[in-house]
RNA sequence: CGGAGUGUGGCUCAGUCUGGUAGAGCACCGCGUUCGGGACGCGGGGGUCGCAGGUUCGAAUCCUGCCACUCCGACCA
């Protein structure tokens, strides 16, 4: 992408209205725009951040045998009346009537939903299990929307259903979704720690909320520090084999947020040295419930002797839009955002310092082309603009690598590259500074 | 929903107390000089001062009502 070409509306100033760091730098970088309290636009920057982030979920998902479709926004309250949540959820849920009178909803979550298309499609066990995602926009009218995406009204969330049998294989389909969140969160270069949690509204007994560990986080967060250094399976994890060893590995060390923190416990499971007060951010959740949904929607298939089971079920959540924050909140310096690699919004900033200089624009086009076809998404900066506003943006929206071209340095047939993360500058000749990117 | 506060050009804000021709910096446009870490000069465009009533010769400013947004708290992916 050629700057001159795009849509990066950068401030300078911090807008009035957001307090939080993660805010703040995504309406100074040009990611995000206000509409309404909790309700946000995704700018072309904010929106190649928000789908990378997607589109790692997703792949995570597909690899654990979770199946992808997608629901609608709006929901018929008829839908909630027959699980009785209808009722229960209040006035955070949207509740919008039609030009027939009808009833809606729009949807804070979709376990009913699916438990219906589920019921209407499924007879037999021999589909299970069953594993259902989608990645939609949800709504949930928040008393006091705050944190920028990390507590919008609106949000992207990914949510999967998992379906089974019985309880033992409804555990081991909790298990994989374990074990893809935490794979999910390591590329995205964020340390998440799963924490045992308390169901809420969404019921059920086994739940855990993944916290990822940020010096903003909005919880106060007690673990024990050997869950940093704990294992996450590699890309050749076997789903079909039994992951119970490593949800194990994960949870029989103390990790507790603080509304569920037991100090006593803490006390007498760690030792002092392995004790780590930090900050978190919850960026997933996972609920084994059983049948909560599938007993009063009546969600049942036939078993292998013929009679009829209801299903077990558990829901899992990611929260797309606010990993976004969290990514920001947990990677950050005074000049701006410090993309991880994997969810940049482009690979590589290239600088030209002379726009119009044949010689610099010649250089530039070349490494835009070798970045380009290396798969690089190589940002160009070919506006006309003083160069110092240049390299505090580029700073400012995070890339990973800027690769600075200008006469003075073509001079000596050298470029600089600076990488974002560490600050380390060096010049060198272009071809080595595009193989050092593409690595 | 309890408490506190703010609405003036795209952004940050002054002006409101004490009514009298809407301002500054940044951003934007033009010309020129510049050009290697948020340049400079000259010229220019852009605001029914959140909305609606009221008081007044005259309202950004005073009064009444409403709306929006923010912060603290309780609640939440």
């Amino acid at each position: 992408m050629r700057l001159s070409r795009y849509f990066l509306p950068v401030l300078r100033e911090t807008p009035a209205e957001a307090q939080i760091v993660s805010h703040r730098l995504m309406l100074r970088a040009g990611m995000l725009r206000q509409e309404a309290a909790g309700i946000y636009a995704w700018l072309p920057l904010g929106h190649r951040v928000l789908r990378k982030v997607e589109q790692i979920v997703r792949e995570e998902m597909d690899r654990a045998g979770a199946v992808e479709l997608l629901m609608p926004t709006l929901q018929l309250a008829d839908l909630w009346r027959e699980s009785g949540r209808y009722e229960d959820y209040g006035a955070e849920m949207l509740r919008i009537t039609d030009r027939h009178e009808r009833e809606l909803l729009y949807g804070p979550t979709n376990e009913e939903m699916i438990t219906e298309i589920f019921r209407a499609y499924v007879r037999s066990y021999r589909a299970l299990p069953l594993n259902l995602y989608h990645i939609q926009w949800k709504f949930r009218d928040e008393l006091r929307p705050r944190f920028g995406v990390m507590r919008g009204r609106e949000f992207l969330m990914k949510d999967a259903y998992s379906f089974d049998l019985d309880e033992k294989t409804g555990r081991a389909s909790y298990n994989r979704m374990f074990v893809a969140y935490l794979r999910a969160f390591k590329r995205m270069g964020l340390a998440a720690i799963p924490m045992k949690a308390e169901s809420g509204p969404i019921g059920g007994e086994l739940s855990h909320e993944f916290i990822v560990l940020a010096d903003t986080g909005e919880s106060a967060v007690f673990l024990d520090r050997r869950l940093l250094e704990t294992e996450v399976p590699g890309e050749d994890v076997d789903y079909g084999a039994d992951l119970s060893p490593v949800v194990e590995s994960w949870t029989r060390l103390y990790a507790a947020t603080e509304d569920v923190h037991d100090a006593a416990r803490y006390e007498r499971e760690t030792a002092p040295g392995d004790r780590l007060t930090a900050r978190g951010i919850e960026v997933g959740q996972t609920f084994f419930f059983g049948d909560k949904y599938s007993a009063p929607m009546k969600a049942a298939v036939a078993g292998p002797d013929g009679a009829e089971v209801t299903v077990q079920s558990g829901s899992y959540g990611v929260g797309v839009s606010r990993l976004v924050g969290a990514l920001i909140e947990a990677s950050h310096d005074e000049a701006g955002i410090i993309w991880p690699d994997a969810v940049a919004p482009f690979g590589v900033g290239i600088i030209n310092l002379r726009p119009g200089e044949a010689a610099v624009d010649a250089a530039c086009e070349g490494a835009y082309a070798a970045l380009t076809a290396a798969g690089k998404e190589p940002l160009l900066d070919d506006t006309v603009e003083r160069p110092g506003g240049k390299f505090a943006t580029m700073d400012l929206i995070g890339l990973p690598w800027q690769l600075i071209i200008g006469p003075r340095g073509l001079a000596e047939g050298v470029v600089e590259l600076k990488r974002r993360a560490t600050g380390e500058r060096r010049s060198l000749p272009l071809d080595q500074a595009i193989a050092a990117i593409t690595g």
